[in-house]
DNA sequence: GCGATGCTTCGGTAACGGCCGAAGCGCGGC
DNA sequence: GCCGCGCTTCGGCCGTTACCGAAGCATCGC
């Protein structure tokens, strides 16, 4: 009865998730941007008045966020925790389903780099959070707050601005396909937003997955101090 | 069709966990310790043979591991992992359910010390991973293997004994009531068994409580150089 | 051996929830 | 103003599944 965190809390949330239509709405979202209501259906499979259905239901657990616009009504995910919960998810589901040896270029693109939710990720984003570590820009040790003074200097020299904002400054996510921390919070979403502007990367159409430019390729290595093989897979 | 990490998968999974009587139990084995069928069934208030069929329907996805022990079964979580998944979604159900205030004595004891699958959280899990690291001995930023060299001396001198494994060293889990990281990992278990070794912390019953002891109390600042106020309620 | 205990399998019931067709709002365009 | 489009609400159908009672296997104690 007085349990702490109580399971039919739990329970409904993952309820929400556990639905394919819904999972493939959450999962299109985490691209980070926000999708219209017939774009969602689609991506889902299903009719409009269906993901209406689902939509609503979501907004109204707080786990998806709505902006009106015009006729149209855009849905994104309430918080970069749910954005968390879907890549823990996701993690077992890989461990999970005997994963049939299916890894097209598709695959490979996202583990090179795709977004999560609002910051990079995959070995992209490791290798970025590697290397501002061994730099001393960055000590993910401290939790929360953890870019050091001489971080605040080089990123600012660099022309990164970081938000203001209730999220953390700094927070480590863990990644589902190197299963090593990347960048999150304000800096991670700031690194992304610098990285796209500079041209270094892409979206590559409306899903996770982002493309290196042959400018990133070139230039990114320099601003943050990359070695040299952080693009090359691993074991 | 193609899609990378397919929705399907994430939603059977997160369709295990979004039963009621399947989050209890999960909930329940979040304690690291095996329990039996009949003991599950009880916490999660059905019949013996409703639980039969939730345990077997997870130990088939791969989300239980189980136990034969004459003629009782016990049952655990199967991976690490899982216990991860489970601390983020009761992360977004703390922040979607309004929580009406009750944070009992049975809630304080739990955001002060419990056990997070198989590695200590709370306050107590956040500070030792913080002194660890302010001391250099733990470096989170290296990603998955994290302890170093002066790390491992002080270790093997305090008598913490890491055991061999496929799993990660040492990993950073977020907290759920701190939201800031702590050490999970085989570092984690490690040091939670040194300190119920010790008799530092108790387990409290059959739940995820941790009693931090008198000696506890007492012996663990000086062995790990833990602020004096390590326990006291943060803001 | 025998009965008791712990767990599982089987069968049937009941309820929840996803899905779509049709109809109802709200906004934009001509 | 009218029509068209995007999204939502309503009503009914149907599949899935959680649940329990009863029976079937194992294992332990005597």
């Amino acid at each position: 009865m007085s349990r702490s965190a109580s399971p039919n809390a739990v329970a409904g949330v993952a309820a929400l998730i556990g639905d394919p239509a819904r999972a493939a709405i959450l999962l299109a979202l985490m691209g980070g941007r926000a999708l219209a209501a017939g774009e969602l259906a689609a991506h889902a499979g299903v009719t409009p008045q269906t993901a209406s259905g689902h939509l609503a239901r979501m907004l109204a657990a707080g786990v998806l966020a709505q902006e009106k616009q015009g006729r149209h009504r855009y849905y994104r995910l309430a918080s970069a925790e749910i954005a968390e919960t879907l890549e823990a998810l996701m993690a077992v589901a890989a461990r999970v389903e005997p994963r049939r040896r299916a890894p097209g270029p598709r695959d490979a693109a996202l583990r090179l780099a795709r977004t999560c939710y609002d910051h990079a990720a995959g070995r992209l984003g490791v290798a970025l959070a590697e290397a501002l570590a061994a730099r001393g820009y960055v000590r993910l040790a401290d939790g929360a707050a953890a870019v050091t003074e001489e971080g605040q200097a080089f990123l600012a020299a660099l022309g990164v601005e970081i938000g203001a904002g209730r999220r953390p400054l700094c927070r480590a996510c863990l990644d589902w396909s190197e299963r090593r921390p990347h960048l999150a919070g304000r800096l991670g979403a700031a690194l992304l937003e610098h990285a796209l502007a500079s041209g270094w990367v892409r979206r590559a159409g409306e899903g996770r997955a982002l493309l290196l430019t042959p400018a990133g390729l070139r230039e990114l290595p320099l601003a943050f101090g990359l070695p040299s093989d952080w693009a090359e897979e691993r074991p």
